[in-house]
DNA sequence: GCCGAAGGTGAGCGCTCGCTTAGTGTGCCG
DNA sequence: CGGCACACTAAGCGAGCGCTCACCTTCGGC
């Protein structure tokens, strides 16, 4: 679905499909100032700044602040979503694939953490028409780690009294690892994600994976 | 330490403790515009009319709109240590304490959401000292949960091989429940905890609480 | 070499923000 | 009953906000 390619890690700076470079610039300073300062505190005139533009320039790649929020909402959400659907329906048995889901997921809230913190935690300054979309794809990422969950139980390997808990449960973890998540920390994006991996098994009731 | 009382079920209005009664009151007011549209879109306006005062109302009884945040971060961090540690201090196993902290701890998180929501994640609207003040009390957070993680490996009750990554992740678990949890939603805070309670005991390798 | 489109700027409009100040009503003390 | 401390309001200040507008460059096509 998504038009950019993936490299070896599967780790993609996703702006490359936004065209002409001002406008990439602009969404890319967006991002990094509204994970600083949060998308109520950050100003246009703070925007154009970073992409070394006028605060007028803005305009014209955007019609409103909003939409620079809703652009990189909608971007966000692809690409998490297209990491859930790449592990969900590759080959293996139901704890390989989770466990992979968690891996990816977390890697990319870690590593990625400016683009997930927007992403995850800007939603309510979203209008209501583009939160309805935003929250549509939510419902797909839940959709997707469910059906994990579902087939482990469904094939004896997990133990999960509640699917639809453990679920948000599950997601819940991998999403608040973009608030808490710190560059200059002690641990890795690829440490937390085998970490988170292993718990999320053991969460589910599957024996830790050991390949 | 806290002067509020506790009440049968330990949950506690604890705004009780904050007098005169309008000062209480644009609080409260505070706490909810904050927790509904985040502290840098609230207005002060917004604050006093909520309380059914004029906006200068609020200048008699708090010096500026972010001494508001700072005293509504300082209580319910406060509350919430006390939540952990009465668990963390009581009788029984380590499986048992830690199983209580969660399900307390979460049961504030989903029952006053709105307080949770904004003492957890408005944190990088205060200034630096206030932001220094708040930081040291969740040092203390953790160290509760991660002493109740460390007697039960001690005790041979858990199989955990990073102690303090497990601690933040449940701590991260818990905290995220007031990012989702919704009121009108189908689970109510007990349920949510006893869930998570589970959960974690899962995570840390203890057999399931069987009462 | 001229032209229009595309992409940019400097200045600034109208508005709302956090916060202040001058003045008002109320109740308690002597 | 006078006086005064206290809690509060109406009005508004200076600043900074999102956004607009008139104008300026640059550049490919004919």
């Amino acid at each position: 679905m998504s038009t950019a390619q993936e490299t070896t890690g599967g780790e993609v700076e996703p702006w490359e499909q936004v065209t002409p470079d001002a406008a990439r610039r602009l969404l890319v300073a967006a991002v990094e100032a509204f994970a600083e300062r949060g998308y109520h505190a950050t100003t246009t005139r703070d925007i154009a700044g970073r992409a070394g533009m006028s605060p007028a320039a803005l305009y014209i790649h955007y019609k409103t602040k909003e939409e620079l929020l809703h652009r990189i909402s909608r971007i966000g959400h692809d690409r998490a979503l297209d990491i859930l659907r790449t592990a969900a329906r590759a080959e293996g048995s139901p704890s390989e694939r989770l466990a992979e889901a968690v891996r990816s997921f977390v890697r990319w809230h870690a590593g990625r953490r400016t683009t997930a913190r927007v992403v995850q935690y800007e939603l309510d300054a979203l209008g209501p028409d583009a939160r309805a979309e935003i929250l549509a794809l939510r419902r797909q990422v839940d959709a997707e780690v469910r059906g994990i969950v579902e087939e482990g139980v469904a094939a004896g390997d997990f133990d999960v009294p509640d699917v639809q808990g453990s679920t948000l449960a599950i997601l819940s973890l991998c999403i608040d690892v973009a608030r808490w998540f710190n560059v200059e920390g002690p641990r890795t994006p690829d440490e937390v994600g085998a970490l988170y991996a292993d718990l999320v098994l053991r969460m589910v009731g599957a024996a830790p994976a050991t390949p």
